[in-house]
DNA sequence: ATTCGCTTGTGAAACGAATCACGATGCCCA
DNA sequence: TGGGCATCGTGATTCGTTTCACAAGCGAAT
């Protein structure tokens, strides 16, 4: 499945959630307007579902919301640990859409002792020296990483040799990462700086 | 410039401050392996700055960042405010990072009366109704949308309005906006989901 | 002054993704 | 039962981006 394809999924996901239980059938047109692709390109994509709409009607719904939902991998439930309660990781902690979608956070974890015992959304923030362990025990796989830039590499590593494989970094610091290991990231400031260009060029 | 030069200039910048001030010249390739790109491709994404590399040698440091800053408009200091302060919204208010990056936070505003008056950052939470003045009074021109999903698209129609022109919405909603209007989403859920689809194809 | 090694800048080629265009197909209704 | 309409699935095309490959240029050393 082509990458672009796989970042647009989740999209039509979210789509077709918020389009209420009032229709039961879309069309790609439908889907594709509301998020905002061209039609062929819904459609080329649902084909790698190996989805079957159906000629002169669309696709179900349901059908299609659960089908995005296994192709995703969300069928099984996640277990996530953040590591880096700041301000960041708190919202994070705090942040109910991670849920809503098949994530669960398990653990939080700070460097910073004077953290530790504070709760954060029913969660005891623990120590750096209990997030291997307890990935392994609970078998844990992905990890997101909120702590300032310095440390992220050296959390990381250690996410790793404990044994997780995907990681969501939102520390400002490119990680490097074996192949086998699927890392995204994040940067706020880096959004804004895009947005920056555009806003300037506009203005020239 | 080509869309996808334009969103790799922030990760270039990142890579050459975090690089310290011991090196004063940088060839494509060191910025490539520290950026994870293809070195043609920097070289490449540079020329479009004018930039002038110096061949046998590679460009200069300070030169470069400086090129790279003004290109992204960030020698002007934009002005931001953050609608919708919950726990995301906080957490952004705090964030260091956009001052950093010639950003400006000027005012927080929140639907919920519930939320005014308390500080944030040094910041009182406003109300909804002084955010239209606030916005033409102060020439600001970026908003950081952190609201419900429910809510966004109200809120992003009255920053328009406003005089908004840029928006970096966190909400997981799709916003209509008109072509005039920059605007780029972060999902925080939909990162998640990327990363399990990989996984879970990994695993199979 | 000449040679050598390194690095840039960039045309050309390869690649991947988006869009177009249309045949195929299923549903509804007369 | 047949015709018409709506929509899918997909080959062909176009577009944008990445990568390759190499000539041109600069600096250092001899």
């Amino acid at each position: 499945m082509p990458k672009a394809t796989v970042e647009r999924l989740p999209l039509y996901l979210q789509c077709l959630q918020a389009m209420g239980d009032v229709e039961s059938t879309v069309s790609s047109e439908e889907l594709a307007n509301t998020a905002g692709v061209n039609s062929a390109n819904v459609r080329k994509d649902l084909s790698y579902l190996g989805s079957h709409g159906v000629r002169g009607v669309g696709y179900n719904r349901l059908e299609l919301c659960d089908q995005l939902r296994r192709a995703l991998g969300l069928i099984e439930k996640w277990s996530v640990v953040i590591v880096g309660i700041g301000n960041l990781g708190s919202a994070l902690a705090n942040y109910r859409g991670f849920d809503a979608s098949g994530f669960n956070v398990v653990g939080l974890y700070d460097a910073d002792p004077a953290k530790r015992g504070h709760q954060v959304d029913g969660h005891y923030v623990k120590s750096m020296d209990d997030l291997k362990l307890d990935i392994k025990e609970h078998d844990v796989s992905m990890a997101i990483l909120t702590t300032p830039a310095a440390a992220a590499q050296g959390v990381a590593d250690l996410l790793i040799e404990a044994g997780i494989q995907s990681i969501l970094n939102f520390a400002p610091s490119l990680l490097k990462v074996p192949n086998e290991i699927n890392c995204r990231q994040v940067d706020l400031a880096t959004e804004l700086q895009i947005l920056s260009y555009y806003q300037a060029a506009h203005q020239a």
